[in-house]
RNA sequence: GGGCCCUUCGUCUAUCGGUUAGGACACCAGAUUUUCAUUCUGGGAAGAGGAGUUCGACUCUCCUAGGGCCUACCA
């Protein structure tokens, strides 16, 4: 084992948002490198000029911050080190490694079809060719060995075999200069001092591939853990009808970054019977070694348990933002009175939502304005024989301290008093002072709307018409 | 077509040759109850199929089936 300090890296390509898989692999190299107390490094994959955007930078930068996944140092991008890149190609060159390949795209079609008809990687007539126009317009591919094999001794699926023969000779550098992918991520990787690359399922093939760049250069090859995608509740791929792919959409969703954290790295990964546990216990726990090989689906439900428990350990002023924040945007206003009053709603709300937008909705009733309007239900209940009851009722509420104990005592004893299960009034105070709709349970409706609030709601009620 | 990977309750997982195959979410039933929810108690629920190795396989090997990834001058 080498005994350089662990060094890890996300680098996702500026190509769209920031995908929940790509979070979750970010999530696992930070966690790694905690583990082992080494660095977690970021480099954006911008190679590709034509696909990548400053807003998909910008998206993926602000995803991972939201989540609370921060590299150790400044992101790297690859695009400003092409110089290097190129030169390193340079060097493989010279070592005759690499090749110059002067095929054309429709000669490359030609051959790509009839290898693919025969079952066979595509190999170029120019590995071993002369130009005699060396100036012509050409990539340079890499000189892969046509024997052997190069075998992966992946951190999460174990060893894996490739035949070399099956690898074809990747281009190295495009024919306009541009350095390609596969090369720019081991130079890079290389540079950076990477020591275990945590990525996608889908690079093991490139794995391969690249621990003959590697090889090629004299460099030693990183530890190589490759993780299974994640999926839609369907088993297929994750798309935008499975409800959401980009992280900033589990956000607009209501879900908090620790309950994500906390449900991301539980997929795809476990510590005996631990379901919910902090961020320190994860770094503590985490060992790529130990990722499940096989892909996993994406729960709602238990993404929903997960993000109900995390809310409820929240500190309500924090919520009390992220809920105003959902009413703005719901375009709904917030009352002055409410406003101060509003992490102390939440700590009595908060109870069995599962995201903030659940403790949004449950702010309904408080934020509804007098006078209510019943509905339909509360109508029927107020016969005249319960008007007069809560009438009653009223005087006790009026002379009750506002306190949970308080005012379920005295719900109690009036019920005992008129003679009757709290069933007989119970119902329809509730849809008074709620307006109808969902509503917490009696003492907690009071203390919400406050002494003020509930007697004036009552007796909105009491004086309507039959 | 070829290469590679994956396969335990509906879902996420535990098990690392010997367990009544455990837990969680979800589900069902019951209790509590002033609706819904919450809470509590109980319950059903799994090793893809077939060979082999072994005294003994979920665990090791092979085959089949199903699913996935790659097969670009994308990353």
């Amino acid at each position: 084992m080498s005994p350089r300090p662990v060094v890890t890296r996300f680098a996702p390509s500026p190509t769209g948002f920031l995908h929940i898989g790509g979070a979750r692999t970010a999530l696992f190299n930070q966690l790694y490198a905690r583990h082992t107390g080494g660095r977690f490094l970021l480099r954006v994959e911008d190679t590709d000029r034509e696909r990548s955007t400053e807003a998909a930078v910008a998206a993926i930068f602000e995803g991972l911050s939201w989540l609370g996944v921060t590299p150790d140092a400044e992101p790297v991008f690859q695009h400003a080190r092409a110089d290097r890149h190129r030169e390193a190609v340079m060097e493989l060159l010279a070592a005759g490694r690499a090749y110059r390949c002067y095929l054309t795209v429709a000669e490359l079609e030609t051959m790509r079809e009839a290898a693919r008809a025969e079952g066979r990687a595509i190999r170029s007539p120019w590995r071993d060719r002369t130009p005699n126009e060396p100036d012509a317009p050409h990539v340079i591919r890499f000189k892969g060995p046509l024997e052997g094999e190069t075998v992966l001794n992946d951190l999460v699926k174990g060893e894996i075999r490739f035949r070399n023969i099956e690898l074809d000779d990747l281009v190295l550098l495009r024919s306009d200069g541009a350095p390609t992918y596969n090369l720019a991520v081991v130079v890079d990787d290389h540079d950076m001092g990477v020591t275990h690359i945590i990525r996608g399922d889908d690079h093991v093939n490139n794995a391969a591939r690249q621990t003959l760049i590697y090889q090629a250069f004299g460099w030693e090859v990183p530890a190589m853990g490759h993780i299974p995608l994640i999926h839609g509740p369907d088993g297929a791929k994750l798309s935008k009808r499975h409800g959401a792919q980009a992280v900033g959409e589990f956000a607009d969703m209501g879900y908090l970054p620790e309950a994500m954290r906390n449900y991301l790295t539980r997929l795809g990964w476990g510590h005996g019977d631990d379901e919910i546990f902090t961020d320190a216990q994860a770094s503590a726990w985490f060992d790529v070694t130990d990722v499940v090989k096989s892909p996993a689906r994406l729960d709602w439900q238990k993404l929903g348990f997960i993000n109900a428990h995390y809310l409820k350990e929240a500190d309500n002023d924090r919520l009390a933002a992220l809920v105003t924040r959902v009413l703005t945007a719901r375009g709904e206003t917030v009352p002055a009175e409410v406003v101060g009053r509003l992490s102390a709603l939440i700590g009595l709300l908060k109870e069995g939502a599962k995201t903030t937008l659940d403790i949004a909705d449950s702010l309904a009733f408080v934020l509804k304005t007098r006078p209510l309007a019943l509905d339909e239900r509360t109508q029927g209940l107020l016969t005249p024989e319960t008007r007069q009851r809560l009438a009653r009722l009223q005087d006790q509420i009026a002379a009750t301290p506002f306190e949970r104990e308080a005012l379920e005592a005295m719900i109690r004893a009036f019920a005992g008093t008129e003679g009757v299960g709290i069933g007989k009034f119970g119902p329809a105070l509730r849809g008074i002072l709620s307006g109808g709709g969902v509503a917490p349970d009696l003492a907690t409706l009071l203390l919400s709307l406050g002494r003020e609030e509930s007697l004036a709601r009552l007796n909105d009620a009491l004086l309507r018409e039959a």
